[in-house]
DNA sequence: ATCCTACACTAGACAATGTCTAAGTCAAGT
DNA sequence: ACTTGACTTAGACATTGTCTAGTGTAGGAT
């Protein structure tokens, strides 16, 4: 992820603040964040930041292949900055909590061809949902 | 689903003609729409249901366990009155279509003691992605 | 070092989705 | 038929996401 800024470089794209911040907010430890988070976060360092601009460039680290979408929860998107290693989700249903998984098996083979209805399948997202320690204990 | 309204009386709940009109909306093929198409396909029968009626009545039908919400779209919940099978989804990338699907294995045992971080796992929730033969043949 | 300009950023309007409240309505028990 | 508390409505408000017009600037050219 540090040299993110390189290989953005290596596709012709300009360097700004903007861009350095919105990538070190997302560096660091295994984060989920929606986009306002990131914004909130992006604004400690530069006060100035717009709100479209974090939208603008998480959405270009999406189509870059850098960051992840992902749906786990039902309100706004997370970006996930662990893009080079798939895995999958657990949720606390109470306080949203969100860890990285690695299930075993291959989900995509669980599939069957005569439940595939002719599509082309390239991807699957898991989500598993429970109640978290802290959660548990209260 | 027919005796949904039953269910719902046995429960002590009023019987009003928005609720039977949601319910009737929701009956029928498994479809997955959104608060505001079963908005939409509501006010034909019942012209002057209020966008509030239909959320309540959703958010009260998911309470009951049901309908599912399902997060496949990464805008609107949808709304699946497919309740009583447990199944997964198939969407496609680009029109958005949604077949229900039932792939073998069973993934919550795929996901060991090692990965569950004390979390009490209860569900999980399986979105496949692809193209649609329909979308592959533009 | 300065200039140029295409690309990027900002503020804010707008759109889509979802939640809430105050006031009126009505289902169902009596 | 009456009564009452649950239900519905309209619309304000909140949250999330998109778009545009005008301003600023990164980085190559000179
Ligand atoms: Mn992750
Ligand atoms: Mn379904
Ligand atoms: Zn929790
Ligand atoms: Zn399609």
């Amino acid at each position: 992820m540090s040299d993110l800024l390189e290989r953005l470089r290596g596709r012709g794209w300009r360097m700004t603040a903007q861009r350095r911040v919105v990538a070190e907010v997302l560096n660091g430890e295994h984060v989920h964040l929606t986009a306002d988070e990131v914004h909130a976060r992006a604004v400690v360092r530069l006060p100035e930041i717009s709100r479209a601009t974090v939208y603008n460039t998480l959405g270009e680290l999406v189509s870059l292949g850098e960051v992840l979408e992902v749906a786990t929860d039902k309100r706004a998107k997370r970006y996930d900055p662990n893009a080079h290693q798939p895995h999958h989700h657990l949720v606390c249903a109470r306080c949203g909590a969100i860890k990285d998984v690695h299930p075993g098996g291959n989900p995509l083979a669980d599939l069957p061809d005569s439940e595939r209805f002719g599509f082309t399948v390239s991807d699957v997202e898991v989500t598993y949902r429970g109640v978290c320690p802290n959660c548990a204990a209260a």
